[in-house]
DNA sequence: CTATAAATATGACATTTATCATATAAAAAT
DNA sequence: ATTTTTATATGATAAATGTCATATTTATAG
């Protein structure tokens, strides 16, 4: 029974590049993994010798610093892969991933990555510009965090939760993040974020309900987001 | 006259996984140019359509803000390749790179560099990993920005230039920056900038001579760089 | 070599953001 | 259901950093 041919990830990361034969050969050496909410995939300085797939659920991938803040550097979801950089650098983990939602991961080993790399073109340019799409992403998330004020890192960040992740039927963000999380992305001390968070509710850019978060004006948002 | 053999570019780059056969083919199809100490290479949004090895000279990477201020992301230096990541992605440049330093440069279109890539597995792994590091320090810089001040980030960039670009034979850093382009890289403001740098002066962590700038407490500098 | 512009330096002040304290609400455990 | 813990919220304050003004020095152009 050939699963992976019809899993979402081989539809949309990298892997959408491998043939038949070698499809088989991926269901044959993956083994499958359920991840519970704030459990680890993986934690910064392990090494994993190999790459994680996500069929389902959302991820973060974080750095703890030594005051004990838990920078975000990236959210994951379903179709994509995990671990890329380190397998092939060579390297423990620069980061931990860790479950935000409850997740479905697949492991798949090094050795096969390694194989589909050398013997598939289309497949190693797919990974390569996967990794490229991230340092893109990365630098201009640098860039952002210097030339923005935090409130406008907080509307940027929602209306990309907004975009990646989508709603809910009554319009939430489907993400749910703690608040510390979302100050996790956005790089601010979590009192900070709460706060602003409450002044955009008073300001009624957005609306909270607990944790459930409702983008209510996403032009003014974006405004926000992007004026000098 | 095959020049590309002995280059140090094909010395230290990717192309160092190059065959005989492919260096020959790659001197034949490169272009050498000159830039000027402030001129650019390419300017973001550009379309470069091949990469440009660094021969000689110090580079700087770096995007322009709506209010005016360049942000620097990384600098280059002799041995490796700009360029690579808009090539790949198949986008226009995201960065300006431009010349610290008087530079020489080869361009070497992007033909050239797919069929390397397709052709030769270690090239394409050697690539893969160059920007799986440029992944990971962007990463790492990212986090350094939100999780230290203005004067850590200062002290570690004294001593990370000082690691990368070494010092002359009067102990001067041997990258040579304005004070507004040192506050590119630190991300802050170019009067903050100053300020430190006079700060550091005072406390005999450095010594400045006009534009010069001499470590004179590196241990000093490390333990303000990494304290909590 | 002077005139002009640009870079560096420093003070005064405003603003942003972090930190600490404490209250309230929500979730988890017993 | 009640206790205990954890998350959210908000005020007060301090610290860090940016902005504006203005010298002073250094570089560049004519």
């Amino acid at each position: 029974m050939n699963k992976c041919d019809q899993c979402i990830v081989r539809q949309l990361s990298s892997l959408k590049a491998l043939n038949k034969e070698e499809v088989i050969k991926l269901a044959n050496s993956k083994t499958t993994h359920k991840i519970k909410k704030g459990e680890a995939i993986f934690e910064e300085g392990e090494v994993t010798n190999g790459v994680f797939c996500v069929k389902d659920g959302i991820g973060k991938l974080s750095k703890l610093s030594a005051n004990g803040k838990d920078q975000i550097v990236k959210l994951v979801k379903s179709g994509e892969l995990l671990g890329q950089r380190s397998m092939i650098s060579n390297e423990p983990a620069n980061l931990s991933a860790k479950a935000v939602a409850d997740m479905e991961v697949c492991f798949i080993p090094k050795s096969e990555i390694i194989h589909f790399f050398n013997n598939n073109n289309q497949f190693s340019m797919n990974l390569m510009q996967s990794v490229c799409e991230d340092l893109k992403d990365s630098e201009n998330d640098k860039i952002a965090l210097v030339q923005k004020t935090v409130k406008q890192r907080l509307a940027e960040t929602l209306l990309h939760l907004h975009d990646a992740f989508g709603e809910n039927a009554d319009k939430t963000l489907k993400v749910q993040l703690t608040r510390e999380e979302l100050a996790g992305i956005i790089g601010t001390a979590t009192e900070s974020c709460i706060r602003l968070l409450s002044d955009f509710n008073k300001l009624e850019l957005i609306e909270l309900a607990g944790k459930k978060i409702v983008l209510k004006d996403v032009k003014a948002l974006k405004k926000l987001a992007e004026q000098l």
